[in-house]
DNA sequence: GAAAAAACATTGAAATTTCAATATTTGAAG
DNA sequence: CTTCAAATATTGAAATTTCAATGTTTTTTC
């Protein structure tokens, strides 16, 4: 008798235990280690870690960003990204400015240089990104994108 | 004129700028900062970070694990697990026995202490996936577990 | 079977992240 | 208009993670 995924329900109905392969939880978080890793290696060729590539892709508008919207946006929490911040002023890649409208807030923006590094590391992201479609396949990539879009946002 | 995700490529050739929130890379640590945040919640109460339920999971058939293989399975690099398995050992959840075969390898087994918490903590992993499933669906899940196993395969 | 190379795990120092507390500014309540 | 609560960002200390180097044991090579 083959053994299906669902099985170890009906097997230990007291106290299912399937095993670690089987949770959303980790899969998800084995899938973007793996990615994760693949992006740093190419953005290793600039010195700059993943948490920099989202931080100065979301600048790249020319838009500034409160320290608020840009940790949420840069999947970061607060103090890291103050932290994470006063690196990338130091390599002068951003800076910060008081918001007239509101002095609570410090906008954060992309300086000359910052801009620069991001269009050469999105072009590093963008290889990175299609190599995944060339192994993975065009179908497969949308499909996963979408289910994870709706997952983010029926989980958020 | 409808915007599709598409487009970007077409209105800038020479250097297309897909918003982040298109990247692959970008959605999966978002969904993963995500369900990570939720798990990480329910295991507070039992005072585990998730990356020793993890561990416990892992060794919850009985069996023992090389640090080798054991980083691997958990999802953590290799010193960061020594580490990590020094305080597992001060809580006395875990204990290294020399590896009789070969003494290179040390290998991790679960305590009793060990089992029994990870009893526990399965009850609140399962319940979060429980959780998962039904705001989001029984089918999506089971599609995007595929998806991701896939991408697993094809990246690894 | 001795020497060299590979596999495995750990260590110490450095870098990063997190937690709890603090400071400043704004908004709300009376 | 003053006081109190909420929102925003930063800080310092502590905990964790990472990097490079080290020490064993096993495997390979000659």
């Amino acid at each position: 008798m083959r053994l299906l995924t669902q099985d170890f329900v009906v097997s230990d109905p007291s106290s299912p235990n399937p095993p670690i392969t089987a949770h959303l939880a980790y899969l998800l978080a084995q899938a973007n280690r793996e990615i994760n890793r693949q992006l740093d290696e190419r953005l290793r060729t600039e010195g700059v870690p993943v948490e920099q590539w989202r931080i100065l892709k979301v600048l790249s508008d020319g838009n500034g960003r409160s320290m608020g919207d840009l940790a949420e946006a840069a999947l970061l929490n607060h103090p890291t990204l103050t932290k994470t911040i006063d690196r990338m002023v130091s390599d002068s890649l951003v800076y910060r400015i008081s918001d007239p409208n509101d002095r609570r807030k410090v906008l954060i923006f992309s300086s000359d240089r910052g801009k620069a590094l991001s269009r050469r590391l999105n072009s590093l992201a963008l290889s990175q990104e299609a190599h995944i479609v060339d192994s993975y396949g065009d179908k497969a990539t949308m499909q996963l994108k979408r289910l994870l879009e709706n997952l983010i946002e029926s989980a958020g």
